[in-house]
DNA sequence: CTGAAAGCGCTAACAT
DNA sequence: ATGTTAGCGCTTTCAG
C-alpha cells in the first residue's frame, strides 16, 4: 500500500540495499546515484518506515518523557509546559521525537515505564521530577538504561546524570536579600518535604539565618502541597503562632500567590506589612499583581540541557556525560521592601 | 540480547505462534496453555518489542498529538495543558501512547507530520488549533489519514471530525450577561482574526447586541495577539476613541489580565468602572485578582473527546464518528459589576 | 561502489 | 487447540 525502499529501488534501477544506503548518507554510495535515488524518492514522497527501521538497528530515534504521578496538580503549573518546550525544542533540532509517559499514580507509570523501555520505543529518558526513594529511578539505574533526571536525585548522585539549579545557593541568596532589606522574621513555605528541591532550599533558607547569627524557630517552616490551598493554608498556620514574620520565602510562584492571597484576607498587605520571594518564575508571577519578586531557574533551559543529555548519552554510550547546573536569576519585582523600622524596633 | 518471543515459546514448550496468541489473548487457546506461557512471561519480564509488532500488523497504537507553530506563546498557555491531560488520561485507559509533533514555524511542523504518517509511527493524528486553510489539515484529509480537530474546521465542516465547544452561543450568552447588568456600550477583544475562535465569538456578541437593539460599533473589536501584550495594547486602542465600552467581552483569559493591568494603569478601575468577562477559565482565572468571569469551556473534556473520538476512528475506520460539541459554563467571579446609573444616563 | 541474502521480533494465514 | 512458515520494510554482513 505504502511506497516502500523495494519501490524506490525498482524505479531507481538500484538495489533495495543501495537505497538504504542512500537514507543514511553512506560515503560509499557515489554522488551520482544518490542524486538519481533521491529524485526517485522526491518523486514518490518516499518516507522510510519507521518501525522497521527501529526494527533493523534497535534505534528509535526517539525519547520518552516521564510526568510525575500527580500530573493532576502539576501540568496544571507552567512548569511542565516550559521544560517541554526546552525539551522539544533540542529534539526536533537533533531529529528525534518525543513520547509522553504519565499515569495516575507511581504504580501504573512504572509499568507503562517498564513497557516502553522493554518494548523499544525509546532510546532513552526523561525523568521530569526527583522523589526520594523512587523505583523508576532505581529501574532505570539498575537496568543500566540511558535516562536523565531533571532535579537532584535522592542518592546515587554520581552515578545518575541530572539537570538542576543549584538550589542551596539560590535560596540563600534570596534569604539574604531579605536579611539586606532588614528582615529579621523571615519565614519558609515549600511544597512536600520529602521532594528534594524543598530539603535543599530550606538548607539554603537555614543557612542563610545561621551564617547571620539568627535563630531557626522551628514554626517558621511549613511544609504543604503545591497549590494555591497549600499556600492559604500555610499562611493560616503561621499567623497561629504569636510571633509573626516580616518576610517569607515561597519555593513557588503559584504557592506564592495562595500565600499573598490568604495574607490580604487577613488584612496583611504585601510587600508593605510582609514580603514575598518566590521561586520559578513562572508567567503569572510577571502577571500577578502585584507582580512576584521570584527566583527565575530557566526551566527552557532546564528542558533544553536534559535533552542534550539524553542524546549524547544515547549516541555515545561511552562518554562521559555529566550532570549540569543551571544557573538562575533573581527577578525583583513588587513584593519585597525594606522592612519598616517600627517593626525592627519591635523585634 | 532482549528476551523475546522465541526464549518464552523454547522455555513453555510451545511454538513462537502460540506465545504470539496468548499475547493477543485469543479466544482459540487453551486456559492451561495461556496460564502456562503467561508464567514464563512473567518469570523472564518478557515485554514484546513494540516495533516488531508495529511492522508485523502496521498498528502502533499510539496518537500523535500535533501543537500550533506559536508553541513558544500557546504553550505558556495553560490550554494546553489541560487539554493534554485530558488526551493522556483516555488514551493510556486504551493502552495507547502519545507522540508530541510540534516546531518552529508552519513549515517545520507540516514536514514532521508527514513523516510521521507515512512513516507509520502513529496511528491517528489529533490537531490542538485550527486555522484558515491550513496546510496540514487538507494533507491529512486528501490522504484520508485518520485525525481529529480540537477547534472547529474553517471549511469541509461534514468530512472533518472536531470537538469543540459552541463559541457563537457562548459568547452570545456572556453578552447577554452584559446586557443585562444593564451595559449597553460593550468592547470586543478577541485574539487573531483569522483564528475561527475569534470569529465565531465575534459573531455571538455582535448578534446579541443587535437582538437587543444596539448598533454595532466597529471601533469597539480590536483583535490582537493571544498574549499579555495584545491585551494591554487592545486597551490603548479602546481608549483612544472619544466613546468608552463600560464592559470588555475578552476571548482568552491572559489576553483578559493584560486588558485589566492596561485598565488600571489608565485609572479605570475593574469592576467598578469596566466590567471584564473572559473565556477558557484556565487556573489564572482563578488565581487573578480580581479573580476573572469567565466561561468555562472544560478544556481536560475537550482534549478527553478528542482521544475518544480519534482512537474509535483508528479502531473502526468504517464506525460512523461524529464531531462533539463540548458545553460551557459561564463561571461568574468579580470582574463583572451593574453598570453605574451615572453612565448609564449620560449614554 | 553496488548487489544478494539473511535477519531484526512479531503476526497471520495455512496446516494439522 | 497448536505448530509451520512466510512475510512486514529495513539494515547489514558478505561478495564481487
Amino acid at each position: 500500500m505504502s511506497v516502500t525502499i523495494k519501490d524506490v529501488a525498482k524505479l531507481a534501477n538500484v538495489a533495495p540495499s543501495t537505497v538504504s544506503r542512500v537514507i543514511s548518507n553512506s560515503p560509499r554510495i557515489s554522488e551520482k546515484t544518490k542524486r538519481k535515488v533521491r529524485k526517485v524518492m522526491d518523486e514518490l514522497n518516499y518516507h522510510p518506515n519507521l518501525n522497521a527501521r527501529s526494527l533493523a538497528n534497535s534505534s528509535t530515534k526517539s525519547i520518552g518523557v516521564v510526568l510525575s504521578p500527580t500530573v493532576n496538580t502539576s501540568f496544571q503549573n507552567p512548569f511542565f509546559a516550559e521544560v517541554i518546550r526546552g525539551i522539544t525544542s533540542y529534539i526536533n533540532q537533533k531529529d528525534y521525537s518525543l513520547y509522553f509517559i504519565t499515569g495516575k499514580n507511581e504504580e501504573e507509570i512504572a509499568q507503562l515505564v517498564n513497557k516502553t523501555v522493554k518494548g523499544g520505543r525509546v532510546d532513552g529518558i526523561i525523568l521530569l521530577y526527583s522523589k526520594e526513594n523512587d523505583p523508576i529511578i532505581q529501574y532505570l539505574n539498575s537496568h543500566n538504561y540511558p535516562f536523565v533526571l531533571v532535579g537532584k536525585p535522592y542518592s546515587h548522585l554520581e552515578e545518575i546524570t541530572y539537570i538542576d539549579n543549584d538550589n542551596y545557593s539560590a535560596s540563600r541568596e534570596v534569604t539574604n536579600y531579605l536579611l539586606s532589606l532588614g528582615h529579621k522574621n523571615i519565614a519558609f513555605v515549600g511544597g512536600e518535604k520529602n521532594l528534594l528541591v524543598t530539603k535543599e532550599r530550606l538548607r539554603g533558607y537555614e543557612d542563610a539565618l545561621k551564617l547571620n547569627g539568627l535563630r531557626i524557630i522551628d514554626e517558621f517552616s511549613i511544609f504543604t502541597s503545591f497549590t494555591r490551598e497549600g499556600g492559604m493554608n500555610a499562611v493560616e498556620q503561621l499567623l497561629s503562632i504569636n510571633h509573626e514574620p516580616t518576610a517569607i520565602v515561597v519555593t513557588d510562584d503559584i504557592l506564592a500567590l495562595g500565600v499573598i492571597s490568604a495574607l490580604k484576607n487577613k488584612g496583611f498587605s504585601v510587600p508593605e506589612d510582609i514580603s514575598v520571594v518566590s521561586f520559578n518564575n513562572a508567567l503569572i508571577a510577571e502577571l500577578a499583581s502585584p507582580p512576584l519578586t521570584s527566583v527565575d531557574i530557566n526551566i527552557y533551559q532546564l528542558g533544553y540541557e536534559a535533552a542534550k543529555n539524553i542524546i549524547y548519552k544515547v549516541e555515545e554510550p561511552d562518554g562521559s556525560e555529566k550532570s549540569i547546573i543551571v544557573p538562575y536569576k533573581l527577578i525583583i519585582r513588587d513584593t519585597c521592601s525594606i522592612n519598616n523600622v517600627r517593626k525592627l524596633i519591635e523585634s
